[in-house]
DNA sequence: AACTATTTATAAGA
DNA sequence: TTCTTATAAATAGTT
């Protein structure tokens, strides 16, 4: 029941931030982790009265969805604010996890109706992404508010860094 | 330089569940449980070879993004899902941001093709959510996938949960 | 912005 | 999967 050391267990083990190879502790750490990030993120929005929206795909293309104060708040800009983005959002992650048909014919087995949005949307933002966001994104990653995990710097954003009002 | 117990600090204290108070104390909070957060985030990313967006508004209205793998991830949806989603994700959290203009005439300043994306968004979308994606989140809050804090149950759910197929 | 004692998260193992 | 345990990591209050 003890080791050599007289102590039950190694306790946590520091591990290094690259892809976890063992697939049963691959999926061990992503539940764990997962959790922990919805966690923090209910915490922040209650400790700060922040609003709060996480989208997380698993490697294996399953979709895990948070938002918090209310539990549909994802789902309820749909009505507060007049433009169903969260909803869009939700099916755009759902389209992309079925990659292979996507790959032949991206957008077989939307409606009508569906296509139409999409097709406004991409007019809307296309070109505007493109030159104006992409670059400022760039800009942002060499601002203060980065992540530094080994020696990759992670850029997190203002969404004034991209269109510059507010 | 020394407490009356002989040691520099108090260290990190417990602290209740519900909104911070003091102005601040909720001001360095939130900036270092946001990048906390983000890097959560990101090494759940590196870690599990997972994709996360995740969009955090501040109590004072103030927009934060973050996308990983790559850092306009986020961004991106726009072409390799060919909807523009996050984008317009983005846009409506940047209208919400603006209150009480929304309150008084929520579609002033809009262009007349944002419009129509917002109009086609809200028409595919509208009764599907109400019908089918609230009752479902209720659901999985009796799931296992559950945050509690205080006495406050939070649910998480998986998009398969709300649309049933993948 | 830094510090540090403490709380919280979590890697392994059972 | 769920529980345990010891260690790693996050952070509240202070400086």
């Amino acid at each position: 029941m003890e080791n050599s050391n007289g102590k039950k267990t190694l306790g946590r083990r520091k591990i290094p931030m690259r892809k976890i190879e063992k697939k049963s502790s691959l999926q061990v750490a992503f539940t764990k982790r997962r959790g922990g990030l919805f966690r923090k993120a209910a915490e922040l929005s209650i400790l700060c009265g922040a609003e709060i929206a996480i989208l997380v795909q698993s490697p294996s293309q399953k979709l895990y969805a948070f938002g918090h104060p209310s539990a549909a708040a994802l789902i309820n800009r749909c009505d507060d604010c007049g433009c169903g983005a969260a909803m869009k959002m939700v099916e755009a992650e759902k389209r992309r996890s079925t990659e292979k048909e996507i790959k032949e014919k991206p957008y077989e087995g939307l409606e009508l109706h569906e296509l139409e949005g999409i097709r406004t949307a991409q007019d809307d933002f296309g070109e505007k992404v493109e030159k104006t966001a992409l670059p400022l994104l760039q800009e942002a990653a060499s601002s203060s508010n980065q992540i530094k995990i080994n020696d990759q710097i992670i850029p997190t954003y203002t969404l004034d860094q991209i269109w510059g009002r507010d």
